[in-house]
RNA sequence: GGAGGUGUCGCAUAGUGGCCUAGUGCGCCCGCCUGCUAAGCGGGUUGAGGAUGAAACCUCUCGCGGGUUCAAAUCCCGCCACCUCCGCCA
């Protein structure tokens, strides 16, 4: 959600974000005229609640006929009262409608465009040239197949098309990744945190999630429960209508949590191996703090994610996310995108996002600043997403017969194994 | 799943329809007193919103939402959370 104020005192900022974004315009007047008529329903209720109070204070000490006409008329008042509230109410309903379909305002530093419009910042790490080795690279199904770590078909049987199971040593090696970056994030001082996967509307809304990406979330209805896609939302949630004080931030959280998404209209994208499945495991990072730290956090998060990509020993680039693919919290998006030897391309492996104050408005997490309270900025990053890290894993460290290292890092997670071999 | 109980200001508690503009204690903040500290004394101490150049001012906020009433912390209904017991279960 936006600012109020920003939206009366400057709304050529929010038009401007907007137009970034390549969204409408339009929707700024709309809120305007939406706020006048709240403040113009809620000043007329406030007038008539006044009266009714003042007057009702004199009916005990009233007597006869004086108390008759009071009551008559407090009578009145009272149907009155009743109306302007719901006037002012439905106001309220219809503002708050419009501002929360309005997404964070996109930085202006975030390149301009669609999802093609990324701007490249650096590439880390030189893909491997497997011709020069002298063989074709395996993709991860395959390396996952002879090392029986991947099974896709009896995934697909159990649960259906785009679910997998990790088996043997994949599952030890999800096991390690998860332990070796949980001990990571301690290290950097996050608090570990395992959060339930299973979430109220209130908080998926809090987080943006049922805006234009609600098709991708799962919803229970007989509860009214939703499957979290990230982490995020119940770390957002976690201090939903809570003030800090100023000294308790920065507060940085590193989360695991399976995520599920329904992928609703990537029919047919991504079919082969578990590159895009409805559920996988992630330790995420989430960061409370001030809006004046949000963009030195953002910077932060970042280079954690490059360090343990760098750790892992994978070549990868890091792009600057365009304003119209940022999503409705976003103002500013940064990924780290692994190369993917099979596929001859960098895909998508790692993502911060700086939210500011989006969420924490819908939330209401406050800090206590100078006798004043502020909403706080919200900040999240993946460190691990199990299924596309090992799938990374698995393609850049294999060798011709099929094994594959195993990073430095990952070892004491795996009993101190160096190589991956395929079974017999 | 069944039965019962509880939910008031940071914490503890008072408050059974109008003197509640929510009292008191503790904690916290400011001041006085004091060589310093403590004690003592005085004042302040939820959050949000409207109005204004700024204020004074006004409204909302007693778990949440509705209702009854001229008037609700207080009465009624629904929901949520927590506690106790029973059943079931990893």
């Amino acid at each position: 959600m936006i600012d109020i104020r920003l939206l009366r005192e400057d709304p050529d900022r929010i038009r401007a974000a907007q137009k970034h974004r390549g969204e409408s315009v339009a929707v700024v007047d709309a809120l305007l005229s939406a706020d006048d008529r709240w403040r113009s329903t809620i000043a007329a209720y406030e007038h008539l609640r006044a009266e009714q109070k003042s007057l009702g204070k004199q009916i005990p000490r009233a007597q006869g006929e004086q108390k008759q006409t009071l009551l008559a008329r407090t009578k009145e008042l009272s149907a009155q009262v009743k109306t302007a509230e719901a006037a002012q109410n439905e106001a309220d309903r219809e503002f708050r409608e419009l501002a929360m379909a309005l997404p964070n305002l996109a930085s202006p530093e975030a390149p301009v465009g669609g999802e093609d419009d990324f701007v490249v910042l650096e590439e880390i790490g030189t893909p491997r040239d497997f011709a020069a080795e002298g063989f074709a690279p395996r993709d991860h199904l395959e390396l996952g197949t002879l090392l029986g770590a991947i099974d896709v078909e009896r995934g697909a049987k159990v649960s259906g098309a785009r679910f997998y199971v990790l088996t043997g040593i994949g599952a030890q090696l999800e096991l390690a990744l998860v332990a070796a970056s949980i001990a990571k994030a301690t290290e950097w001082g996050f608090v570990p945190m395992l959060p339930p996967a299973l979430v109220k509307p209130s908080a998926m809304e809090g987080t943006g999630f049922l805006g234009q990406a609600a098709d991708d979330v799962y919803h229970l209805p007989k509860d009214d429960l939703y499957l979290v896609g990230t982490s995020e939302v119940a770390l957002a949630a976690y201090h939903g209508d809570e003030i800090f004080d100023a000294e308790t931030l920065p507060l940085r959280y590193a989360a695991f949590s399976p995520c599920f998404r329904r992928e609703a209209g990537s029919y047919g994208k991504d079919t082969r191996g578990i590159f895009r499945v409805h559920w996988f495991d992630k330790v995420e990072m989430f960061t409370y703090t001030t809006v004046e730290e949000s963009d030195a956090e953002h910077q932060r998060l970042l280079a954690y994610e490059k360090e343990w990509m760098t750790a892992l020993g994978l070549p990868f680039r890091v792009v600057d996310v365009a304003a119209g693919d940022l999503g409705s919290s976003a103002v500013r998006k940064f990924d780290c995108e692994a190369w993917i030897p099979a596929q001859g391309k960098y895909r998508e492996l790692t993502s911060t996002s700086n939210c500011t104050q989006f969420q924490s408005r819908r939330l209401d997490t406050r800090v206590r600043r100078a006798g004043r309270t502020e909403h706080v900025a919200t900040l999240n990053g993946t460190l691990m997403a199990s299924t596309r890290t090992i799938i990374a894993l698995l393609e850049n460290h294999q060798q011709p017969d099929g094994s594959v290292l195993v990073p430095e890092m990952l070892q004491p997670h795996l009993g101190g194994r160096t190589v991956l071999e395929p079974i017999t």
